[in-house]
RNA sequence: GCGCCCGUAGCUCAGCCGGAUAGAGCACCAGAUUCCUAAUCUGGGGGCCAUGGGUUCGAAUCCCGUCGGGCGCACCA
């Protein structure tokens, strides 16, 4: 890690070093918790650069009137040369005003920092496991999958920036029904490579002609073995043969959006392994699971319902509205059953977990939830878990919806989607928008070549950035970092932008919110254009001005800057930043 | 019936672990425009932050109720 320091850190920094001295003097009891601080732009720029509640927020623990804590604040910040100004405001606000200096210079701070601008140490190189997409493995990703898919990946990416060791995973559901009507739905390709005739595929099992090919390869390793061969013969086998197919499948559709976990976890292994049985006993030991009976479901009517005693897990005493079954009436496990060990295997190799899901799993975030608190909270320091909820994408061509159906097998595909529209265009739109709201996905309007659409306009950003360069290497210019005071009131306005990312960044992964990233950078790109749209009136705010080479080499410097800044915040996205449109 | 998510400008959405006068784009209105790179630019109007209460110095933000939309409510996954 560098040892240049990014505006904001710096004067968090500066900030805390003024609550030590007034402790040393004190003014200030020793001690406080600072965990409410914060340093910040204010809302109203006309209040100054920056704005801190640190008075306000001490003054109650320490005693004091929040005024006269914020006075002697102001009296240790004043000290510091880049303020210019510090006033008290409101309720004891403290407002700080730099230096254009103290500004201007951190685009040096960016230049030094490269690609590692807005790398940040918040996450103290804790572990946190993520798991995304986790689609059972029956079929190609459809787009139900890709939001989550997308959203799941950059988060992944900016804990990494953020500090983290990140661990992605995907849990592969390779045990229970679907994945055995998977293999029976093979077995019927199978029968049809060897050249039965099938007719149509029988309701219930799956339809879609990515199975043809997994059975002619079944039919090319095992001949006629199993054609008439009761199931008993060949179910497990097929199942196995048909997931791996699957997971080739599945993994080539993730590689389209440059998605790669570090790891697939297998629950048909994982059961095998004995793990939820052990998570069982641990469970029994601590009166956690019991042998009980559900009542049946309410609002709803079950013609099949029968009660049965069932081994059930006290969901209810964290928060679950009845307790849930971890194996059924045949003995095997339920999916959370096995789901259950998973995440205490999880827990297990990381500090923290995230998951992210598709909101039609919403019903079963308490009960999981409630698992990991009571597996993990056992010595009173669980494991922090959050659930992320993806909500559904609603697929438009021109306005109107997209029919899909996963059923009849007539689907819109994860791959087709990205082929039309491309990675970037796909990933950038996902992330237009925070991830529990609902979102449309109109074919026609994500590739749109106009400033509506927030895909093209921050690419072209980067693209303008990178012409800009090109001229100014034509005409003999080089940016360069010495002469940046000579920059105005308006460059300075966007060095302020920028120098938000490293924050935007902190918060954002606090938040586990990637989408706030494609926003600063809408908000950095609308800037940078409206810079240089400045140009078009006046010659004299061109980023190339023959006339003074100084100013010009400074404005490239600039423009350098904000291209770097785009790109950070690109790759945090896994957004490639093009160079020419 | 119950749970979860959402409700902010005409439209699409940011802002939400409390902070100052609530933001952006589109649309609308009025101007500018043979411009370094281009898919125009500048300015303006527009809000009971669904609604009713509560918590407090302070609420779009937290809590409770109501209404509206979505998702879900199996021994499925």
């Amino acid at each position: 890690m560098s040892k240049t320091q990014t505006l904001y850190a710096a004067f968090t920094g500066h900030l805390h070093a003024a609550l030590d001295a007034l402790e040393a003097a004190g003014t200030l009891p020793a001690g406080l918790k600072r965990g409410a601080i914060t340093v910040e732009p204010p809302r109203d720029t006309a209040h100054g650069d920056l704005s801190t509640n640190a008075a306000m927020v001490l003054a109650k623990p320490a005693g004091l009137k929040p005024r006269d804590l914020a006075e002697a604040l102001v009296a240790e910040l004043s000290k510091l040369d880049s303020v210019t100004s510090a006033e008290i405001a409101g309720p004891g606000f403290i407002n700080l005003r730099l230096s254009p200096a103290a500004w201007l210079a951190e685009l040096r701070t960016i230049a030094d920092l490269g690609a590692d601008y807005g790398r940040s140490v918040m996450g103290g190189g804790t572990t946190v496991n993520i798991e995304y997409v986790s689609a059972n493995p029956t079929g190609p990703m459809h787009m139900g999958h890709c939001r989550g898919a997308v959203v799941g990946d950059a988060l992944a990416s900016l804990l990494e920036f953020a500090g983290h060791k990140v661990i992605r995973e995907y849990y592969v559901n390779d045990a229970g029904g679907q994945v055995q009507v998977l293999a029976r739905s093979a077995h019927l390709r199978y029968r049809e490579a060897l050249g039965e005739d099938v007719g149509a595929i029988p309701e219930g099992l799956y339809p879609g002609d990515y199975l043809v090919p997994v059975g002619q390869s079944l039919a090319a390793e095992f001949g006629d073995r199993y054609a008439a061969a009761p199931e008993s013969e060949w179910l497990a086998l097929f199942q196995k043969k048909a997931v791996a197919a699957m997971l080739v499948m599945i993994r080539e559709d993730l590689a389209l959006l440059g998605i790669h976990h570090d790891l697939f976890s297998s629950e048909a292994e994982l059961q095998a392994s004995g793990k939820p049985d052990e998570a069982e006993a641990w469970l029994r030991a601590r009166d956690l699971v019991y042998d009980g009976v559900l009542e049946a479901p309410k609002g709803k009517t079950l013609d099949d319902w029968e009660a049965v005693e069932l081994p059930l897990f006290r969901s209810t005493r964290f928060g679950d509205d009845q307790d849930r079954p971890i194996k059924k009436s045949d003995g095997t496990w339920t999916y959370f059953g096995a789901d259950l060990a998973y995440h205490f295997q999880k827990a297990r190799n990381a500090d923290a977990l995230v998951d992210i899901w598709g909101a039609d799993h919403a019903g079963t975030v308490k009960r999981i939830k409630a698992a990991v608190a009571a597996m993990t909270g056992a010595d009173g320091d669980a494991t922090p878990f959050e659930i992320k909820l993806v909500q559904m994408v609603q697929l438009l061509r021109n306005g109107e919806p997209v029919k899909m159906s996963k059923r009849s097998g007539n689907f819109v595909t994860l791959a087709e989607v990205v082929t039309e529209v491309g990675k970037d265009v796909v990933r950038f739109t996902m992330l237009t928008r925070k991830p529990e709201a609902q979102m449309d996905f109109d074919f026609a309007k994500v590739v749109e070549a106009s400033k509506d659409n927030p895909v093209f306009y921050v690419q072209y950003a980067n693209a303008r950035v990178h012409s800009t360069l090109r001229k100014g290497a034509e005409a003999g210019f080089a940016p360069s970092g010495d002469n940046v005071e000579l920059l105005g009131e308006e460059e300075l306005e966007l060095v302020k932008l920028a120098a938000q990312f490293p924050r935007i960044v902190e918060a954002a992964a606090s938040a586990r919110e990637a989408h706030r990233i494609a926003f600063f950078l809408g908000d950095l790109a609308a800037a940078f254009h409206g810079y240089w749209n400045l140009g078009n009136d006046r010659v004299d705010k061109r980023f190339i001005n023959v006339a003074d080479g100084k100013l010009t080499e400074a404005r490239l410097f600039l423009a350098a800057q904000i291209g770097q800044l785009v790109r950070n915040g690109l790759a945090l996205l896994g957004v490639e930043a093009v160079e020419e449109m």
